[in-house]
DNA sequence: TTGTATGCGTTATCAT
DNA sequence: ATGATAACGCATACAA
């Protein structure tokens, strides 16, 4: 490979020249800046970027920790990240812990090597303290998806209490009292945020909470179906079923339909995210939507701002959600 | 942060001595070796990757690329990959170039700025020439779910177009005739490759290849789904529908099915790739299964022998894919 | 077994 | 406007 040294040659330039015209400086003759183009050009030149970023102390790689990739969920979100890091000349470096600890930790080195200018870390788990706060005394991280009160740690994302009881309100709306829920991965704040706001909605309607009612499930298709096989062996079936995400909604859909029941004649089924998939199902998903791309752009502004060391006055911003009514839970509404 | 001089003088040794225990070199002395480990653990010590980097010439950085990480298809195989890069200390650079021109561009900076030290790419273009060659130059790289004859570009792959045929020749043995094909994204190799496959089974059987039952997909449900639209309003219906991958299959099955058709009794429709979803439609997708995490895992092996120059014999290798038969496309064969 | 000194390729400071 | 040079943090050749 090239080097500095080696452009700095063939142009006759000292390197201090190169480098002020690959940092685009203005105080170089207009000349002098062609011949050394040129001759980058015609070397092929890139500036190693292990020298710049020892020498500047910043990577521009950062890093966005979320629980699994397989979630299709995450891909409009990522492109919203990638719009402003672009811009900003930074490279996004996408992990997948997988819940598993170890993959964890290995991220968190990775953070403690200086390898990373900041953190996007897409939800929260459970024990807040251990993961975030270790990250938060290294290194720039903003939270996304979730909220958690803490001023220093900025968070972008959608009112998940509400708009749970947003939709198991529309559930209880269409006449529905016995209604299920299969949370999401419980490792994550999100899942019980949005059991939470399931049961408010219950309490407000005076309708009781019953535990048999609430299963287990997690992120994925398989998940969501046998935790409804098992609602489904109970003597008392369920009127409706409310998915913590799309991905266990549609997994339960297929276990109803499965047990020979109908969609939403016999259950109706809901879910929460509004991945692609959800509509193209059979019926199609009744869900929750949240502006993804949106949330991965302000996410990544955040971060910017704190590697920047600005100061951010309103470091917590909730953004609206929308029930979209489909066909898996009967009878459409006139309104939202 | 602390650097290898505070440790070193905190133990009271020099920088090398300090150098030698990180590096896990064994002409240390037992009780040094241990004063050294202390001072690290009390100052938070982790090694500078950007001077290592710089220092050695390697980032332990390896970029999967791939065209859109939205694909579900793609998590299983990253795990495969991640499975051996983890034990031999490499860390996973995701990157998703969406098909864009200045997303790959982006990507092969980075190659050539040596912040990486390999490359798997997730399936060649068309243009195998440009991008390929412009990585093969500065970098090890290894091709997977594609195949290309380059002896210096090894390859892990099923063999796509007798997979192709494979399937095709299933919707044929079931009785179809008026087969269309809605493809993956042109822009790939492996869509042309399937696409000759399914060709390649028609004139076997004598069948006339009919262009206006060749429809250009993608990768997204909705490709899928506009394609078959297209499909169904021709005044001729066709038999069968098998689509390039499973996202389209699964728009097409949506689409059929609005059209107030039935699957598989009215069209037969298929897929390819035995994504997660294929089992959770309505009726359960036939479709073909690739060993996914396997061509993950044997394509890092293959990156590992090129960045270390070892010799690979067996340059291309070619994985067994079967044919998944469930309800999408009627009765049942008796084997496989 | 341990220490000294050099260089990896940049950017930035200080001269000129 | 340009050049000489120090420093970033580490690994390693060589010396002791």
């Amino acid at each position: 490979m090239a080097t500095i040294h080696d452009v700095a040659k063939l142009a006759n330039v000292s390197i201090a020249t190169v480098s002020r015209v690959t940092s685009n400086e203005n105080n170089v003759n207009e000349k002098t800046k062609e011949r050394v183009m040129k001759a980058m050009e015609e070397l092929g030149y890139k500036p190693n970027s292990a020298a710049r970023t020892l020498r500047m102390a910043q990577s521009n790689i950062i890093v966005v920790l979320m629980i699994n990739i397989k979630n299709p969920f995450f891909a409009e979100f990522i492109r919203g990240i990638e719009d402003v890091a672009r811009e900003a000349g930074y490279y996004l470096l996408i992990g997948s812990t997988d819940g598993e600890a170890d993959k964890e930790k290995e991220y968190i080195d990775l953070i403690l090597e200086n390898r990373v200018d900041g953190v996007i870390l897409t939800t929260a788990g459970i024990d807040v303290n251990s993961t975030i706060e270790k990250i938060h005394q290294n290194s720039p991280i903003v939270l996304a998806f979730d909220y958690i009160p803490d001023p220093d740690i900025p968070s972008i994302s959608i009112d998940n209490e509400s708009a749970s009881r947003k939709i198991t309100n529309h559930l209880i709306s269409l006449g529905h009292r016995r209604i299920a829920h299969i949370t999401g991965d419980m490792r994550r704040l999100q899942s019980q945020t949005r059991l939470s706001g399931y049961k408010q909605a219950l309490y407000q309607h005076g309708i009781p909470v019953e535990e048999s009612l609430i299963q287990e499930g997690g992120y994925q298709f398989e998940d969501g179906y046998l935790a409804a096989q098992k609602l489904l062996s109970f003597e008392k079936l369920p009127a409706a079923i409310y998915g913590g995400n799309d991905n266990v909604a549609i997994g339960a859909l297929k276990a109803v339909q499965d047990a020979g029941l109908r969609v939403p004649e016999d259950i109706a089924v809901v879910g929460f995210d509004d991945v692609e998939m959800s509509s193209f199902t059979t019926p199609r998903l009744t869900t929750i939507h949240q502006p993804r791309f949106e949330i991965g752009k302000r996410a990544m502004e955040f971060l910017l701002k704190k590697i920047k060391q600005e100061k951010i006055d309103r470091p917590h911003i909730i953004l609206e959600d929308h029930l979209v009514v489909r066909e898996s839970c009967g009878e459409k509404l006139k309104g939202e």
